[in-house]
DNA sequence: AACAAATCCAACCGCTCATCA
DNA sequence: CTGATGAGCGGTTGGATTTGT
């Protein structure tokens, strides 16, 4: 297949920001003439640029159909569900968003929601609860669950070498996980409030885990607490069937439509945080010590808050969303991204595939 | 106030696919 | 069939801006 050429191979073409002159120029042309045979059209145009930049100029920023601006939450919201099925298809994706770009929604992507994503312990790849902390959590539990040692006795930092592999946070919260066990004496330890107080910690634990060097954290605990023989291994991890999971609780991984409420909430109106934490006291007992084992990272504070706007998909492009934290735009997010998307997704994106 | 770090986003780059001669 | 070209896509970059110290 022949590659095009590019505009980097041309000498004497500009490159860098448009100037206003530009713009002027390209758009003149194009509303005169119409937009194709970019290739030829900035010669036409008189534009000292390659077609394709002339192109980019104009589909991304010039088009009378743009919408600028932030984006709604219904946007972000459909961002998040055709992304789950689509994946970076950013094309296909804005095909469904009236007046934005596949380059805008892309950085909205990155610089936005993939950030609130990992935050809340989700895989914006996946769009699944990160294993990688579900596997931290099992490390801790079953060591100390193996040991004979209360999380007192067991001073994470002391561990030999331990200190050079996590960071102080992440000593912080493994002990804390571990000393809020003990206090429990029941391997029913509900981490919602937990969870909630070390989100910011809990995101560092995803570069931190993610790297081998987790797997001789797991050793260094595995050896302290000699309990060699019951200690869960990655490979057993990686083996939970989290559809399994799914349909173990279903209410706690279910799909909630934030359209089915207020933004924000209206004061006394009671939030799902209460149902959702009476349900996952009421769910049935989880039979399998894997299972046993699994947090609640992620879940509850998924389910933590309610709420959206119903600003309607193509309202003004200056719609901004005044006087929410970041923290409740999150729980907005995160309300909306559930892990049974490709079943319950009300969208027909069939016809996009 | 000054500097550094972090964040954002427009623009670029390299690649693939579709079309046509 | 083959190669040239146009068009489009997704990943990356770099400069401007914002935020933190």
């Amino acid at each position: 297949m022949a590659k095009s050429s590019t505009c980097s191979d041309k000498s004497g073409l500009k490159k860098g920001p448009w100037t206003a002159e530009e713009d002027e120029k390209l758009i003149d042309y194009i509303q005169k003439h119409g937009h194709g045979r970019w290739r030829t059209l900035p010669k036409n145009a008189g534009l000292k640029r390659c077609g394709k930049s002339c192109r980019l100029r104009w589909i991304n920023y010039l088009r009378p159909d743009i919408k600028r601006g932030k984006f709604s939450y219904e946007e972000e919201e459909i961002i998040i569900k055709l992304h789950s099925v689509l994946g970076n298809k950013w094309s296909t994706i804005a095909a469904r968003l009236p007046g934005r770009t596949d380059n805008e929604i892309k950085n909205y992507w990155n610089t936005h929601i993939k950030k609130k994503l990992l935050r809340m312990g989700i895989d914006p790849v996946t769009h699944k609860p990160r294993l990688d902390l579900l596997q931290l959590y099992s490390v801790l539990n079953s060591s100390l669950s193996n040991s004979s040692l209360s999380s007192h006795q067991l001073n994470l930092s002391s561990l030999p070498g331990l200190g050079s592999l996590l960071n102080p946070n992440l000593l912080n919260l493994a002990t804390s996980l571990l000393s809020s066990q003990d206090n429990s004496h029941s391997h029913d330890v509900n981490l919602k409030s937990f969870h909630e107080n070390n989100i910011p910690v809990i995101a560092q634990l995803h570069d931190q885990f993610q790297s081998s060097e987790a797997n001789q954290v797991q050793n260094q605990i595995h050896t302290y607490t000699d309990s060699s023989s019951q200690l869960l291994n990655q490979t057993q991890f990686t083996e939970i069937n989290l559809e399994q999971l799914y349909d173990t609780l279903p209410i706690t991984f279910s799909w909630q439509n934030p359209l089915q409420h207020s933004w924000p909430p209206a004061s006394g109106e009671p939030t799902s945080t209460t149902n959702c934490d009476n349900r996952i006291n009421s769910q049935s007992t989880i039979n399998t010590r894997t299972i046993d084992n699994l947090p609640n990272f992620g879940f509850t504070s998924l389910l933590s808050t309610t709420s959206c706007s119903t600003t309607p998909l193509n309202s003004s492009s200056t719609t901004h969303v005044n006087g929410s934290t970041e923290d409740e735009k999150d729980s907005y997010c995160s309300n909306m991204f559930m892990f049974g998307i490709p079943c319950s997704l009300e969208l027909d994106v069939s016809g996009l595939l």
